[in-house]
DNA sequence: CGCGCACTTGACAGAGGTCAATCTCCGTGG
DNA sequence: CCACGGAGATTGACCTCTGTCAAGTGCGCG
């Protein structure tokens, strides 16, 4: 595993760049080339201004041409990664969408979150080298591939990227935080909410905010959000039958945002 | 605050050590040096094998000396940091114990965390320059102060800084989302697994596992695990009763630990 | 085209919330 | 030193929200 480079650097030697070429055999069959496809550089591609590992203060620095090694599909239903699989890349998610998921002591498994393009995925493996959630596609996807081990030489070269990694990290703890405030809110809040992030992060992609596709299964929602998938089916129609919004299937129309941002907020109102 | 020399840096220049004047300027009237009192160091501080932010392979760094740029006390019902405030300084708990506070849009406040002697605070404020959450002493309390300018040029010259904060911020990561895992978990389970969370905690600061006291009232755990103060209240009693722990006030005493984890992994057994 | 999985909807039960009364500390001041 | 007051904690009765169980529908994918 990456220990190794890792801990060898200890004093400021190692000023050369690592090869990373443990990771690079062991994933080359997967990976085709960055430089081979239309939006193949950071530079050029279209998820600039909402990728969160390269942001536009970013852009300027040559290196991170380098950075990204390759890009992984993902068949729906597949995983990225697993818990316990041992931490070598970071990755930022080009297409498509994924949920992390947690096994709890008992064998019951809960899904803590939901990510689509710009999205990075794999920061919770950096505190044991090991991943700690697994990482599965809700739709064919494709990601950018990205050796830790290259991210922590560029921190090191580069201040704008050792910045933005750390306010990258400090952002992902921002936002999960923010989902313990699920904690204490009733079902049709959970679900409010839900639905105003999904819009929200849609909103951020150029896409529209009233209408999109939850991707994920009633299950999944209701295990993100602490609910029983009936409890989220008979909430969504409800909310329907409210005129909030119209659901089919998994598209979702949000007619009256500010109803929703209303029910969010508000314990007990219709 | 801090996002000129931030951004300043970037490119590779600034070889000096920045100065941190503002800071020090901003907080000394608050702060004790930390060459002045016994156990001012890191190297001989008796948290150290626990610190977050000080470990074993660290102490070998004599940079780290000047991390600190010096101690805060902090009252009862105090707060470290607000909200809002400008995002200076990361803490590093000496004595005492803090809630982390968040304000939901509606005004109503959750507690998002509990965190004692060892563990870091202000991490969430990296990302936005600002804190983005409430730090209330819930006793009496001291912090070691770190500017974070400082731990950047750190994280630059010195390796094992650089990757020890992103093991934290990453470890941190990984506890948040294991906190999500109550959404799933009856009242039950959320507070016997509170307690040996506890218990965990204490016993790595080589205090008693099995006895220990809740400085926290009932509500701001009820706040915490997502009850209401009377279940906390209720499930503690209850728990008496069947002989897992001992409670009286604020002291708990854990009779069965085996019990407790049975409880807390388990749905539904008694 | 039809099988199966995901979703919807209903009836019921139970976990936890709400409201309220009472108790136990502890600090404060007479 | 004790009386008092107030915040926090405990306990009970009741009720609501959400989970559980079950039946039925529809859509997507092979």
């Amino acid at each position: 595993m990456f220990g190794t480079s890792e801990r060898a650097g200890k004093g400021g030697s190692a000023d050369k760049r690592p090869a990373s070429t443990a990771v690079r055999d062991e994933t080359a069959a997967h990976l085709r080339s960055p430089h081979a496809g239309a939006s193949s550089s950071c530079k050029t591609c279209s998820l600039r201004p909402v990728c969160a590992v390269n942001p536009d203060e970013l852009a300027c620095s040559q290196q991170m041409e380098d950075l990204v090694l390759g890009y992984r599909q993902v068949k729906k239903g597949e995983a990225l990664f697993r818990v316990g699989d041992p931490f070598t890349n970071l990755y930022a998610i080009r297409t498509g969408s994924f949920k992390k998921v947690t096994l709890l002591a008992d064998g019951r498994e809960q899904v803590t979150g939901f990510h689509v393009s710009g999205e990075s995925l794999g920061t919770d493996g950096i505190a044991a080298a090991q991943y700690a959630s697994d990482a599965i596609a809700l739709e064919d996807s494709s990601v950018c591939v990205m050796p830790f081990d290259l991210l922590e030489w560029l921190s090191r070269e580069v201040d704008a990227v050792r910045h933005h990694v750390f306010r990258m990290l400090s952002a992902q703890l921002v936002r999960e935080s923010n989902s313990m405030m699920l904690l204490t809110m009733t079902a049709d809040e959970r679900v409010a909410a839900f639905l105003l992030d999904l819009s929200r992060r849609w909103q951020a992609r150029s896409y529209s905010p009233s209408a999109f596709a939850l991707r994920m299964t009633r299950e999944e929602t209701g295990s993100f959000l602490g609910l029983k998938l009936e409890t989220v089916s008979r909430t969504l129609s409800r909310f329907q039958k409210q005129g909030l919004v119209q659901v089919r299937g998994k598209d979702v129309r949000i007619l009256d945002f500010a109803g929703l941002i209303e029910v969010a907020h508000h314990p007990s109102s219709s």
